[in-house]
DNA sequence: ACAAGCGTACCGACTGGTCGGTCCAATCCG
DNA sequence: CGGATTGGACCGACCAGTCGGTACGCTTGT
C-alpha cells in the first residue's frame, strides 16, 4: 500500500513545478510568494526548499524545461527533408502551435526573464541565442538558394518573427474561435510571404 | 531670483517620473522599491507621495503618457493623404522609430502591464485596444481596396506586427549598428510584403 | 539505526504607505 | 511699509505586514 500510495500520488516536486508555472504566468514571478506556491501544491515551505534551492531555482527549472523542448523540436523540423521553403513553413508553424499549447510557459518567459539571477540569466540568454541562430540558419539557407529575399538581414527577420510568437500570450485565448493550428498556419504564411524575393521594386 | 531659481531646477515631479521609468525598465516594477526611486530622484518618500497617490499611480502615469503620444502619432499618419499602402508603410515605420526612441517605455509596457490594479489595467487595455483597432482599419481598408491579401484576418496581422514591435526592447540596442530608421524601414517592408495579394497559390 | 522527506516555528530584512513637523514664499492686515 | 498668517512643498522617522529563507524535529521506509 505504501508503494502504490506513493505511485498514485503525484510527486510533490512535479506539483510544485506545475503550480508555480500556473501562478507565475497568472501574476508574475515577483508578485507570487513562495507561500502561495506551496499552498497551491498542498505542501509547505519545508517541502519546497527540500526540492529546490531557492525561488529563483524554481523559475530556472521552468526555463530549462521549455528551452530543451523547443530546441529539440526545432532541430527535428529544421533537419528534415525537403525544400527550404517547406521546412521553414513547417518549423514556424510548429513553433506557434507548441507555444500555444504551453502558453503559460510563454507568458513566464518574456515577462519574468529579467528577474533571474545574473548568472542564470546569461545561461538562459545564451541558450535562447543558439535557438535563434538555428532558426536564422534556415532563413540564410533560403536566401543563398535564391528563394528568399536577401535585402533584409536574416537576423532581423528572426527577431521580427519571434517577437510575434512571444506575444501570443498577451492576446491569444484558447476560448476564442482560433485553434493553435489556425494561428500557426497564418503566421507561417505571413513569414513566408514576407520573404518572397522581388516583392517590391528595389528602390 | 526666486522665480528663475525654481525654473532652472528640474521640477521634482518630472524627475520622479523619469527615474521611475528608467528603473522600472531596468529591473521591473515589482523589483524596484519606492526607496530606490526617490533616492535616484534626490528626494524623499514624502515628496513622492505628495505628487503621486501610490506606486501604482506612478506606473499608471507612465502608461498614460505613452498611450497618448502613440495614439496621437498614429492618428496623424493614418489620416494623411495618399494611397493606403504608403500610409500603412509610413505608419508602421513611425511606430517602430517612436518605440525605439522611447525604448524604456516599451520595456515597461509589456513587462509590467499586469501589475497594474485591475481597474487601471482595464483602462489601459481598452485604450490599447482602440489603438490596435485604428491600425487594423488601415489594413482592412487596403484589403477592401484589393491591394492587400484578405485571406488572413486583419486582426491577426495587427497582432503579428505589434508582437514584433513590442519585442524590440528585448533585442534592440542603440549601441548596435542599426538605427531606428533602419529597423523601421525593414519592419515596414516586411509587413507590406507579407500583405501582397496572391503571394502563395490559394490551396 | 539512519537517512530521506517533509511540517512547524521562526528570523531578519525590507516593503509600501503614513504622519507630524519644517521651511519658505506669497498674501493679508494695519 | 512690515509683521503676522497661511499653505504648498517637502522631509524623515516610523508603522504594520510580508517576504524569502532557515533550523530543527518528527515520521516513515529500509
Amino acid at each position: 500500500m505504501a508503494r502504490s500510495g506513493a505511485a498514485v500520488e503525484e510527486p510533490v516536486r512535479r506539483r510544485l513545478l506545475a503550480e508555480a508555472t500556473r501562478l507565475f504566468a497568472e501574476r508574475g514571478f515577483e508578485s507570487t510568494s513562495v507561500q502561495e506556491i506551496v499552498a497551491a501544491a498542498g505542501v509547505t515551505k519545508g517541502a519546497m526548499y527540500h526540492y529546490f534551492g531557492s525561488k529563483d531555482d524554481l523559475l530556472h527549472e521552468i526555463y530549462g524545461r521549455v528551452l530543451r523542448m523547443q530546441m529539440e523540436r526545432l532541430t527535428r523540423f529544421a533537419d528534415a527533408e525537403g525544400p527550404v521553403t517547406e521546412r521553414l513553413h513547417a518549423t514556424a508553424m510548429d513553433v506557434v502551435v507548441t507555444t500555444i499549447d504551453n502558453l503559460d510557459d510563454s507568458k513566464i518567459f518574456f515577462r519574468s526573464m529579467h528577474q533571474l539571477a545574473p548568472e542564470t540569466y546569461k545561461t538562459v540568454r545564451a541558450e535562447r541565442r543558439r535557438y535563434h541562430e538555428r532558426f536564422r540558419d534556415l532563413v540564410v539557407e533560403g536566401q543563398q538558394a535564391g528563394v528568399f529575399r536577401d535585402d533584409i538581414p536574416a537576423e532581423m527577420v528572426v527577431d521580427y518573427f519571434f517577437g510575434s510568437v512571444h506575444h501570443l500570450g498577451t492576446w491569444y485565448s484558447p476560448d476564442g474561435p482560433l485553434t493553435g493550428q489556425d494561428v500557426g498556419r497564418h503566421f507561417a504564411d505571413l513569414l513566408l510571404s514576407s520573404l518572397e524575393p522581388a516583392g517590391r521594386p528595389a528602390r
